[in-house]
DNA sequence: GTCTATAAGAAGATAGAC
DNA sequence: GTCTATCTTCTTATAGAC
């Protein structure tokens, strides 16, 4: 890795465990192993760095919203799968989610650094919307409606179902965050909760 | 309101809205109508205006911990009430719960301040987990558990039962912080995640 | 591209008059 | 208790040698 990609692998570290502000320009260089001047070569100056980390952030982010589709490939493919999917392999999908949000290196510190900085830009708590609530609300009522459809889950309001699937996932992912050492059981009451979703919307539920 | 009182009160506003680090002594004095030295009157340093806001918040929160009650009694009392409650007593409970949390000031500036500060303080992310997470999973699981013990809802896992019903309104909660534009639509999807809880747990559901 | 030396300015805090 | 003036320290950023 090339020093100036270094500087925004430190930078992304430091800045996601104590914010922008908290953060000097001598404390990137040293964890790069140079002095702080020398970080002025490969960027005009703090700010820059900061702008570069989330523009790579946004270009990851938007890699990823393909990447989370199960075959890799598009969406209403995907749902041609879930038409049939068993209850095992829905505990699997909120896993698999779960557990990319939670541990991906990248994901995580760009989620701490929306999460410290989100007030005090609104395209941060922008970003975090997106990424954390709409996205995933979006993408997982697609597939939810699709099986709602197939009448593998039965609903009139495909929303609030999917609201369902996923308000405990984001819950739980909060709580990791802040908490490393409760992932055991939360990743055991995740599943106690996905088995138990699929149970209540398998029956005739309004 | 005495000098020191509100140079507490605009402190915990700006550092709500900015975070600690970039709130400068000056700041405050200005929104108080004095000049930053007549501020070290008042408290030792900036350090101690931010400590003195955590105490309150921390003295405020056991405090409500008793009003969030429906009658202000105590916890097993209320419980008595929900065994009987109807689904628009339901609604009702989660509106004004949810439209507590969100507008009343000081809880809004606090939750604030725990979000931005609490991957700087271990203390803080504590504070932020018992109040937004296990407290309130903690109450409502248990008058959950007697309207189940009452035969009002129905499961065999009061944990994830409590889950799906806060989780949903934990998120709309971080989305109606993050938008204020949000909360008219967050409302309405908040009454039907409740009414269709009660439909889901209302019948037999493992 | 990295360094040392240093400028420039911001922010926290103190001294002492009123 | 509030003010002006000032000190000190910290932090960003630049200059210029190597």
């Amino acid at each position: 890795m090339d020093t100036k990609q270094r500087i925004l692998d430190e930078a992304l570290t430091l800045f996601s465990e104590k914010g922008y502000a908290n953060v000097y320009v001598g404390d990137i260089a040293s964890k790069v192993g140079i002095k702080a001047p020398s970080l002025y070569k490969h960027f005009k100056n703090k700010q820059a760095i900061f702008d570069a980390i989330i523009e790579e952030m946004n270009r990851r982010f938007l890699e990823e919203a393909g990447e989370l589709r199960i075959n890799g490939a598009d969406a209403a493919s995907d749902a041609e799968i879930y038409k049939h999917i068993s209850e095992k392999e829905l505990v699997d999908l909120g896993k698999s989610l779960f557990l990319y949000f939670l541990h991906d290196d990248y994901t995580r510190r760009f989620r701490k650094i929306l999460t410290i900085e989100q007030f005090h830009d609104k395209k941060l708590a922008a970003a975090y919307m997106k990424q954390y609530v709409d996205e995933p609300l979006s993408y997982q009522g697609m597939l939810l409606g699709m099986m709602n459809s197939a009448g593998v889950l039965q609903t009139e309001d495909t929303e609030i179902m999917t609201l369902h699937f996923y308000a405990p996932i984001y819950m739980l992912l909060t709580i990791c965050d802040r908490d490393p050492k409760r992932e055991k059981k939360a990743l055991k009451t995740l599943e106690a909760h996905i088995r138990q979703f699929n149970r209540l919307y398998s029956r005739k539920s309004g």
